[in-house]
DNA sequence: ATTAAAAATGTGTTCGAACACATTTTTTAC
DNA sequence: GTAAAAAATGTGTTCGAACACATTTTTAAT
């Protein structure tokens, strides 16, 4: 079996199988209408040579314009989602060759009815697919249920919700990445107690900050027997300061704090400003407050979720469907980023 | 300035600058042949409306095969390298849609003589491009003069070698990973004496090591402002384990040892078995024997130099150039990955 | 003013897949 | 055995850019 150099075209094929192409388009494509005669001597040659389609070829011809709405918290409430916006336009960028119609729809983050009203106005752009930041869970199952029935793909990103559904979601292992923290503080804190910190957080994160605490604690149950030595504390605004400052006081041993959402830098501050010995910070996001935390050294270690590419592998999972008619994977899992003060700069691009 | 929903064509062009599709291909590509009146009638359309040549149609009609050389160590040497090889194998399959020949040749990393014969063959293959790991710097700016002169693009990855003849270099900014890996010990160490371990490795991977070392070095005159409590130690088989024991015994403040090569699992194996003390171990490379090491908690953190990914972006890079006529970037730098028990996985796909 | 040469412009074909449509072959019915 | 229906097969066009080639227009020369 030598390697071709040239690639075989359909035209080649029919000649080989002695039919005209037309033949072997159908054959391809299972539209029938072929005798058995052709279709084995057809499949024969397949067989023999595997030839693959032309896929520049095949989307040339193909005028449809694939329509893609992305569903994402408005970057002014929270610029978390800034990232999420430029992977997109990065990937608008990077095939701009095809028939590809992107276009961004921006909900408030802090409102299940904005949430609802945008999927709604989306819902009657009818596009080919939707990619879904879906921060509501139950909303989100709701919506999804409703563009699954007009028959619009929905892909999502950053929050993972179990739903028939939805054919993608491209995020991180929440519960590993508590247990990166976890290997972290570890390391770090030599076995004194510890503290997770869900902080300032509305219900929208829960089952987020559920799924770390627990793999935080499992990591520290497997590996020291003990779960005993780990707090966990919620903190929401204005009271965190006291809290917190009363908090560190009551508890002397406490050397180590798992911040659960992107707000470390709240933590960070109070700590920087009113505690003398050494506590560790973890947190997670490369917002600009954080890493100015970590740079300082007062945060230890941030876990990068890497928004700008979860937004950017979700396009360019339904492109690959839509242009390539790859299949969709049900999950893409992004690696748990360490990033200390040294390695931040080249996650913020 | 309205965003258009269907691309322009040639067709839309000549249209709207009231000539014919033949002469717009003319202006487009500086043929000449066009006289004033039709050149600016052109170029006034080509200004307001931005056309951007559809990249599909355009490879399609372009029947050229373009030829890639890579020149990389035989990964039975060196298992570092396998990662490289599927790196180049996923380039491979991404692009197969179009006209590329894509071929490997492997060295033996332990000869500059099979270096420079490998070069050889490919030269006289007459490839339109080479992507080289240079592991041998004088003999690599040879080859790489050579394929210049005869008009082959050359680009490198994993090891950065300083010539005008190299059009691009994918790898890490390792000054700096020396200062990631001095960031965790620092953390790790509680500013005891610590160790910097260039092991078992030859003249080749000097550049290297050097780079990582004064990384190393530099954060902690930063932070510290003294770096006398850092020790280089160069171990080669076979007295490591005799040197090192002794080295440990002789210096028993010593807390953290970094090791600068992809071997840090020999140190791990040494120290496991004979120290009692705590020593934090931070060394390169997720092979399967420092892995093992990781999990187990020998090893504290590994740094990632993603070699499939290296791989992988020196091939995109080319392709990028000869199918979309993109410009070749000097560097390309990856992220510089840490990596712990828990997240070693997700590096390994 | 006529013709040849030069310049400008337009037309037609190609790449490979997809699909509409035309043509041929086979089957069925009476 | 013949006509109509059904099945099978082949042909031609399209997508957009590139380029060879044909045609028209302009310029120069006598």
């Amino acid at each position: 079996m030598s390697v071709m150099d040239k690639k075989l075209t359909i035209k080649d094929i029919a000649r080989l199988a002695g039919v005209s192409k037309g033949t072997v388009d159908r054959v391809l494509h299972k539209r029938g209408k072929v005798s058995q005669k052709a279709f084995d001597s057809v499949n024969a040659v397949l067989n023999e040579m595997d030839y693959e389609p032309n896929l520049i070829a095949r989307n040339l011809k193909n005028n449809k314009i694939y329509s893609i709405s992305v569903v994402i918290p408005d970057p002014s409430f929270d610029s978390y989602w800034l990232p999420c916006v430029r992977g997109i336009e990065e990937a608008i960028r990077e095939f701009k060759a095809f028939n590809l119609s992107i276009k961004t729809h921006y909900f408030n983050p802090e409102s299940t009815k904005s949430f609802i009203n945008v999927n709604e106005t989306v819902l009657a752009l009818a596009p080919d697919a939707v990619l879904l930041a879906p921060l509501f869970y139950k909303e989100a199952l709701n919506v999804a249920e409703k563009y699954h029935e007009e028959g619009i793909i929905v892909n999502t990103f950053n929050n993972q919700v179990q739903s028939e559904a939805i054919k993608n979601f491209v995020g991180q292992d929440l519960y590993q990445s508590g247990r990166v923290a976890a290997r972290l503080l570890d390391l770090l804190s030599n076995n004194e107690q510890l503290a997770i910190i869900h902080l300032n957080e509305s219900y929208k994160n829960a089952v987020h900050m559920q799924e770390k605490e627990r793999g935080f604690r499992t990591y520290f149950s497997e590996n020291n027997g003990q779960d005993s030595k780990i707090i966990t504390l919620k903190l929401k605004n204005p009271s965190i300061e006291t809290n917190l400052v009363q908090f560190l006081e009551e508890n002397p041993n406490v050397t180590g704090v798992f911040i659960t959402t992107s707000k470390a830098y709240q933590i960070a501050k109070i700590i920087g400003e009113t505690e003398h010995r050494k506590i560790a910070i973890i947190g997670y996001d490369l917002i600009e407050e954080n890493v100015a935390y970590l740079k300082q050294g007062t945060i230890d270690f941030l876990i990068h979720q890497n928004p700008k590419r979860q937004a950017y592998l979700g396009i360019t999972c339904l492109v690959d469907h839509f242009i390539f008619s790859k299949e969709i994977p049900k999950t893409t899992l992004l690696p748990i980023d360490i990033v200390n003060s040294e390695n931040a700069s080249f996650y913020m691009e």
